[in-house]
DNA sequence: GTGTATTTCAG
DNA sequence: TGAAATACA
């Protein structure tokens, strides 16, 4: 064995690298590849706050090869046609590539095992890159999949994680294989203007901060939306500049309650990745449908774009959404309250806010975007479907004082104390010297919409 | 063993 | 209400 390649897909770092790992103990000298697929990056989903993270992980991963003797080489074009180009130039026998649970990842290892073989390339497919634990590895008696997370994270929590592995002292890529530019931040426009810095190196360093003095907090703090006192990871594992296996490793060492709370919603992100593995139809369609008849972009578009504006005239939904436009970035509390206020006071389409989320967020991700997006919409693994979210009660739980609004929203930064979530009750005359809408839609008659529209989809007949 | 009833508990 | 584990036939 001379030559292998390693296909970097989600999984941008050099730490805790199964496939490199497995690639460099079988060959003598190693491609790192990644391919920009124009089926990710190129119009209609392009979003250009993950394009920008992505090209921080690009570049840092490159350097970090080079201080290893190698290089990133950068392709454009079908990811399947481009790793056997590459495979061909290089004479490789092999292609190490991470497992993945999305529909796109799915067929990708389909088509490049085919096409592969074709070739007289074997194809590699590594687990525990993408997951702590993976898809399938647990699983209840009669079903392929787990669809209730708390008999899943039981499970998940006894199962034995393999050990980390260390970045590798020495990389040899083979002379002449050509490769584009590593892509850059420049020339990217409509970032949101407080987004975070990608790349494995800065990965490092917030959980390496997060251990030291967040993680801690965590259990107490989570919730609170101006505290924020959450991890800020989710990009990083997104694009996989940090290894959930060696998250969990680090987070249990750190110990206590709040590595126990931590710990868990890393099981919730696997939790969602076997439901998508086994269902990827459900990025897109209802996973249990509730027979909905929602309002769509065509029927409710003045409600939606007040939505993804941030003026619905409920000032922790605005905050929120506003966040979001901001920093590419939510507090995972204001994505469950932004989500059921779209979902189930205004009605609409979960697929208009998930698509909406995904156009921004920088930690925007098939399996956990679209399923918590379904869970909310009550389409998904909730087993209370019908739950709806009040946002004045959520914003006088989570945002006590109400510093989160007047950070987010500065129209009512002049309003003080918690009287800030209920802009309606001031006194008239401060309310008229405040620029901000009136309430979208009367709490009560969202809800009483919400349940009439259920019970008239959920009786129709099947078709 | 296999299929079915029961119980428990849920972001 | 419904999924999963357990009890039971």
């Amino acid at each position: 064995m001379n030559v292998s390649v390693v296909l970097f897909t989600s999984d941008l770092r050099l730490h805790d690298h199964p496939p490199l790992r497995a690639a460099l103990e079988g060959a003598r000298e190693v491609v790192p590849l990644f391919v920009r697929d124009r089926a990710v990056t190129g119009a209609g989903f392009a979003a250009p706050n993950r394009l920008a993270f992505l090209a921080d992980c690009l570049h840092d991963l490159d350097e970090g090869l080079r201080e290893r003797g190698g290089r990133l080489v950068v392709r454009s074009g079908d990811v399947v046609a481009e790793v056997c180009r590459v495979a061909a130039e290089a004479d490789a026998d092999e292609v190490h590539l991470a497992a993945d649970v999305s529909a796109y990842a799915q067929l990708r290892e389909v088509r490049l095992r085919r096409a592969l073989e074709a070739e007289g390339v074997r194809l590699h497919v590594h687990d525990t890159v993408t997951s702590a634990v993976d898809p399938g590895a647990v699983a209840p008696a009669s079903s392929d999949h787990f669809a209730v997370f708390t008999p899943y994270f039981g499970h998940w929590s006894r199962w034995r994680q393999r050990d980390t592995l260390g970045a590798p002292r020495k990389v040899r890529v083979p002379d002449g294989i050509g490769s584009e530019p590593v892509p850059s931040r420049r020339g990217l426009s409509g970032l949101s203007p407080g987004l975070a810095a990608g790349g494995e190196t800065e990965g490092r360093k917030r959980l390496a901060a997060w251990l030291r003095s967040g993680i801690a907090g965590y259990e107490d703090g989570h919730d609170d939306l101006f505290g924020d006192a959450t991890s800020r990871l989710s990009p990083h594992l997104h694009f996989g500049t940090l290894s959930p296996v060696e998250l969990v490793h680090r987070a249990r060492a750190a110990g206590g309650p709040g590595a126990e709370a931590f710990v868990r919603q890393v099981a919730w992100r696997d939790f969602h990745r076997q439901v998508l593995a086994a269902r990827p139809d459900a990025a897109a369609a209802d996973y249990r449908t509730k027979r909905d008849r929602w309002r769509t972009e065509r029927t409710a578009s003045e409600d939606i774009e007040a939505w993804r504006e941030g003026r619905t005239g409920y000032p922790v939904v605005d905050a929120a959404m506003r966040q979001l436009r901001h920093e590419g970035w939510m507090h995972n509390r204001g994505r469950l309250l932004t989500a059921s206020f779209l979902t189930k006071t205004l009605y609409v389409d979960w697929r208009v806010g998930a698509r909406h989320f995904l156009d921004l967020l920088v930690d925007g991700d098939m399996a956990n975007n679209q399923l918590n997006w379904q869970w909310m919409a009550g389409t998904g693994t909730d087993s209370r479907p019908n739950r709806v979210l009040n946002p004045v009660t959520q914003a006088k739980r989570y945002d006590p004082d109400g510093a989160y609004v007047r950070r987010w929203v500065p129209e009512l930064a002049e309003v003080a104390g918690p009287a800030v979530h209920e802009p309606w009750k001031l006194p008239g005359l401060d309310r008229a010297a405040l620029d901000y809408p009136d309430p979208l839609v009367d709490l009560s008659e969202g809800l009483a919409r919400f349940r009439r529209a259920r019970e008239r989809d959920e009786n129709r007949a099947a078709p």
